[in-house]
DNA sequence: CAGTGGTCTAGACCACTGG
DNA sequence: CAGTGGTCTAGACCACTGC
């Protein structure tokens, strides 16, 4: 058989000819990229939710009219990406935080000495949590405009008993409509799980600036350092799905016991 | 045919007994694995050269006989850690620093306005570069004893006039045997690419430790920047092959107009 | 045009999981 | 045991490069 996704491929030849005439970028499109994007459409959708798995790689041949090898490669990008986890014998499953084992998804910030798991988990205090009207420098990297509605809130990470993060997070209040300071202090877990299960954002990737300054008095009073004491600053903001910023986050981190660990290749 | 490989998949099945029988961990490794392998030990050795085509598919399929298949997954691999680059319609290359498209590997630092390209390339100034006995805290990472000949380089790098990165540079004696400030200081591009031509070292990944420190003296003399200056401090461990340590760098980055950029998935 | 990597298929068999 | 993902093969055809 040469090709049995006719339907497919028809559409992918014309989508091609269209782009070839308008931008004259040929544009070609793999079958399993197109795969892919399906899959990803039936995650975004919530057709299937996080932890559940997914169809087998034999059913969604069968929907999609192709080979289980073009579904297997699709299915083989969307799990390098982390937003699905293969698990032989068992099924494909869509990636969830809400499974302890990866307390804190983004953090980078280890311990001088041992590693995460050696130090148990954080002591997490909420200092502040407050519906407001976005200024610009945060409406802007989360794509509003100056003056919709966000929620800021302020907390402190506590490693064995040494206050190490001060960060202020903002959330767009349209997705996170009805979030509460009490919901998030009774929450048991990572903050990107209550996410998932309460709101249906599922944080994807993340993108992180990193400076180094002086803590002002705010921060010497919350991390118990001297005024001027060197910090790093980090500024992350979070995606979900389709490139859509859906976070903004501004932590100052003590660096005497802890350091932010990077691998580059 | 059922397997080609016979001779191969012998060898392994052989190798995955004697495992079980002696740490009960079936060590079950695919042929595409055992492949990579091969393929990983020739770009070690020299076979091919950094910037050299590797052979074909098709030829090593042949020379492994296993199916283009199989040596295409091991090349993926390969290619995902930047060991090797695909060029379509030309052939596979050994990846290489000497192409200054990629003028610093794993520097992260951006300026806070356009990228780097942007910026133009940086003024290198070389301070200091001697040989010396390594003491312990050297040693260590480069996983040399103390004692052992190193080599050590200082010097700044500046954008835009703006004076903005003191390093120090350490190097292990024996592999950099013939290292001089002046061919330092007359080469033209990236440190890396020096490394690989005229040393046969070549980096494949690295390690980043990040803290904020204040400037000490020296650094505020380099950098021009008051002494008590918040500093990101960047430890950069970088690996050959094998994981074997072969730099290690202690870098002082202003982040006034540049920032450390980093990407999470 | 021949040669390269890139895609797609179909089918076999292996390793792992759970009932 | 059946069902899942994981490996391997063989062969076809496509897209890109350079002669």
């Amino acid at each position: 058989m040469v090709n049995s996704a006719t339907l497919l491929l028809d559409t992918i030849a014309a989508a091609n000819e269209v782009s070839a005439v308008a931008s004259a970028t040929p544009a070609f499109s793999p079958l399993y990229q197109q795969i892919k994007a399906l899959i990803l459409q039936s995650l975004q959708t919530g057709e299937w939710k996080p932890g559940e798995p997914i169809p087998s790689e034999m059913e969604l041949a069968a929907r999609f009219r192709v080979s289980q090898g073009t579904v297997r490669k699709a299915i083989d990008e969307l799990a390098a990406e982390n937003l699905v986890v293969r698990r032989q014998g068992k099924g494909t499953f869509v990636a969830t935080h809400a499974e302890h084992h990866v307390q804190y998804r983004f953090l980078r910030l280890m311990p001088d000495n041992g590693d995460a798991s050696s130090e148990g988990p954080a002591e997490r205090e909420i200092i502040d949590c407050k519906r407001l009207r976005a200024p610009a420098d945060i409406a802007r990297p989360l794509s509003l405009r100056s003056g919709d509605a966000v929620l800021q809130l302020r907390r402190v990470l506590a490693f064995q008993g040494t206050p190490t993060i001060l960060e202020d997070v903002w959330l767009p209040g349209g997705p996170f409509k009805g979030l509460t300071a009490d919901r998030l202090a009774t929450y048991r877990g990572p903050m990107y799980a209550l996410f998932e299960t309460e709101f249906g954002v599922r944080m994807v990737r993340a993108e992180e600036k990193i400076r180094a300054l002086a803590a002002d008095a705010t921060a010497a009073k919350w991390l118990q350092v001297p005024i001027g004491e060197p910090l790093l600053s980090v500024e992350r903001i979070a995606y979900t799905y389709n490139d859509l910023p859906m976070e903004l986050r501004r932590g100052l981190y003590r660096t005497d016991t802890h350091h932010y660990k990077n691998e580059l290749s």
